[in-house]
DNA sequence: TTGTATGCGTTATCAT
DNA sequence: ATGATAACGCATACAA
């Protein structure tokens, strides 16, 4: 409104300069606007800003749903409360686009959304960061795109956050290798997932490492889930001899895979350990709490939207896409143990 | 844009009347207009649309955040994920308003938002939901609430959706005495979460009723949190003779109740039985599995985003507030056992 | 440094 | 039933 313009005697050109910072505005001009907009607890409009060609302060938060997926909304959630609240700290709003990554439609979705509102870039979360369409579809229209946590693929593509996922499978299996462990079991994450992909590859290195061979370790495609876990440890507790050790590419499976030894009456770490991915608040509350690599995961949320707002800062120039590997740690608790 | 009255040889003005459905529009206009929108993709911009008095389409979703409110996500993740599917579907956006509940500018900061834009309603989940200052401020400014699971006090101020608390809390504490405890102990919630207050009056109606005096129960007041658990449980372990069944006003603080007892290698449920509330998760991943009291909490979000709907529907005339209950079930599991 | 005028993409109010 | 036109609240190019 201008009565703010009115009450500091210029128009609303000034006060608009005034609120946008602009440096061709003499002081006393703007002490008089700041002073009436503090008074009448002006609030400038976003939608008509955005009209009228300023910055939207917008942005797009892309994220998985489906019947599949929603259990997984531990990750997910923590990497968007991360994310909001870095993006209220800039004064940016997040608006939600909840797309299923198995309907063809998801790119169009997007698209639509982002058609019917201009935004200022869209962040994407795992599996949607990985999906290179999506990706490229967005680049085409001129749009920022951040990933938080993509594979290889998309890294090429557009700026992204995340730790090193590779070397973090050779952590952990390296630390248990360290405990004597030389018969594993592996529970994959979605084949989709590329940086749990990147985490099995690390599996592999490590083992490699110490002269065994990785494809004799049985593995095992999993969803992320906990019944997963669970339905897939019921193989595994077929295996003769058992393995000493079970990894899942993240927690809510080690979850269901304790669950499911419980159930049958094996004891965890002896004869069993169990080792996750994430350190989810559920790895802490099973019981033997569970060794597991901890990623920060609201700070990756966080990191996501730094990365988007640099990216439209330098919006206009072409800049190689950048991925910041955010650091991870080995969280060894009492779901394994060393062997004698 | 108008490419679709150039293409479909109409003005402007026709092609919004076809987009509003309005009825006064010739069906051959309407066809062609139709035909031109799809061949152009076209898309009304929402900015634009406010500006000029239309619907916003878009719907406020204020949430807790804190230090001590982050871990509690999954339920509020849960609740969210519901609203946001439903709100797609109605064609709705949601704009996150994360809101410390401890700050005193939570109310300023709320109105700040719709100020700097225009938004159709607000939906409020616990515990803001509990506080009558902040729905107060909306209703006078005229603005659509809903409550998503609030107590007996705002009720009265705004519609609202969620369980019948009181008598969940009876149900499950009915169910505990039919299995023959009688010496309880009780973890309450935050006690500013009406809801969880309620839980608690259900479980002291289902003591009186068999002629147990609730006040001799031992009660501590809790974070919802599982570190609260924890350590309630701690204190707990000094009682003697030990309570023969624990109740929590959350699944997470059970939780921590159970690793606590783990740790002391005390047994669940033998000698001591343990009980959640919400049916979240952790409840089914942690063993024994978590006897609780399921609230369908994702449907609790969507039935928020319908009530606040309705109430845009119905702005104008002044309707009484509403509150519809939904239906909770009682989920035994193998954390609570029969006395012998 | 400041004011004037124009446009952003819709909806709404008039005419017709 | 349709068209012309005026808002909506702001940013900006241009003039002063």
């Amino acid at each position: 409104i201008n009565d703010v313009a009115e009450r500091s005697g210029v128009t609303k050109s000034t006060v608009s300069r005034v609120l946008n910072n602009s440096d061709k505005v003499s002081d006393s001009a703007r002490r008089r606007v700041l002073e009436a907009v503090e008074h009448l607890r002006y609030r400038a409009n976003l939608q008509a800003r955005v009209l009228s060609g300023g910055q939207a302060q917008i942005l797009v938060w892309a994220y998985p749903v489906g019947h599949d997926i929603d259990v997984n909304s531990l990750f997910n959630a923590s990497l968007e409360v991360g994310a909001v609240r870095r993006a209220a700290q800039e004064g940016f709003q997040l608006v939600m686009a909840p797309l299923n990554p198995c309907m063809s439609d998801r790119t169009s979705a997007l698209c639509d959304l982002t058609a019917r509102m201009r935004v200022d870039g869209v962040i994407l979360t795992p599996p949607l960061c990985d999906d290179a369409e999506l990706v490229a579809a967005l680049r085409e229209r001129h749009l920022p795109v951040a990933c938080v946590a993509p594979g290889l693929n998309t890294r090429a593509l557009a700026d992204g956050v995340g730790i090193d996922d590779e070397q973090a499978g050779y952590d952990l299996t390296h630390y248990l290798i360290g405990l004597g462990h030389r018969r594993f079991a592996y529970v994959k994450g979605r084949l989709t997932d590329e940086a749990a992909n990147l985490r099995y590859n690390g599996f592999c290195r490590a083992l490699s490492a110490v002269g065994v061979d990785p494809e004799r370790t049985p593995t095992w495609p999993g969803t992320f889930h906990f019944k997963s876990g669970y339905e897939i440890a019921g193989e595994i507790l077929r295996l003769d001899p058992l393995p000493s050790a079970i990894i899942c590419a993240n927690d809510d499976m080690a979850a269901g895979a304790m669950f499911r030894l419980h159930e049958a009456g094996i004891g965890v770490p002896d004869p069993v350990s169990i080792a996750g991915f994430d350190n989810s608040a559920v790895s802490a509350m099973i019981w033997p709490p569970l060794t597991t690599v901890h990623q920060p995961v609201a700070e990756m949320g966080e990191r996501g939207v730094a990365a988007i707002l640099r990216a439209i800062q330098a919006a206009g120039l072409e800049h190689a896409p950048r991925y910041e590997v955010i650091a991870h740690t080995l969280i060894p608790r009492a779901s394994t143990r060393a062997l004698a």
